[in-house]
DNA sequence: ACACCTTTCTACACGGCGTAGAACAGTTCT
DNA sequence: AGAACTGTTCTACGCCGTGTAGAAAGGTGT
């Protein structure tokens, strides 16, 4: 899976917190204002340059049937971070070396977390 | 942290998988021959490039007391590996969602494997 | 047909990375 | 010491991804 530039996760973020699918403009709009300078937005063409790019990369989907296409992320935020989390474990050479590592490193609440996650997955 | 090129990843692969710190030139030896030009490998000065960036980075550090200056990784492969899972976890807004996501991929292995690792983490 | 909105095309700047020669510095041999 | 050699830094260039957006093309409503 491809990085994302600033741009292109501040559209998913976006895309992300909204359960319709947006247009270009709306997204616009929802785009976080730059700390910096205040009034400062970007071109909506800039959005649908980005866009295009994300759909190219299988982020979103459009929809080409309306007429101001309507653009949602094909997996929600959530999956998209266990997935990054997977690429990256099969990375590692030792995949249970790399887990003892990131267990080790985790809060003792997340700890709990990750053993009521585990219960669940067992039982199902 | 930021991401690698390819030819800085193989750099890295290489000192992850030597115990010893490693000069310019071992480095160049040790690199994978590329599939395509059987013969072609860098020059040293690549990787000495590619080094000077990775200790920029802080990816490694070097023994400038000895004359062919060694390096060496400053993170073990899997250290780097759950880092990289826990920057991808922060990104994420719901923490525990995108644990659960990740749970609930992963395999029935790798959920034994991560049980038994949380025990031994409990019990310290 | 015309005015307007949306999308695509084209373009450019900037920075990271692969690549390596040129220049410089340290070491060794005679 | 000076020459020859080896190792390191400096400088540079091309490529590609990304942010940015105007120009051109395409669709829609009156």
């Amino acid at each position: 899976m491809a990085n994302l530039g600033e741009l292109e996760r501040s559209v998913m973020d976006v895309l992300w917190s909204s359960v319709a699918a947006l247009t270009a403009n709306e997204l616009r709009d929802a785009l976080p204002v730059r700390d910096g300078e205040p009034g400062k937005t970007v071109a909506t063409t800039t959005v649908l340059t980005v866009l295009s790019r994300l759909e190219r990369k299988g982020f979103v989907s459009r929809a080409r049937d309306t007429r101001p296409h309507r653009y949602h992320a094909l997996l929600s935020r959530e999956e998209h971070t266990a997935e990054l989390m997977h690429e990256v474990l099969d990375r590692s050479s030792d995949r249970d070396a790399a887990l003892a590592r990131f267990v080790g490193t985790v809060s003792a609440g997340e700890a709990a977390t990750l053993r009521r996650l585990l219960d669940e997955h067992a039982r199902r």
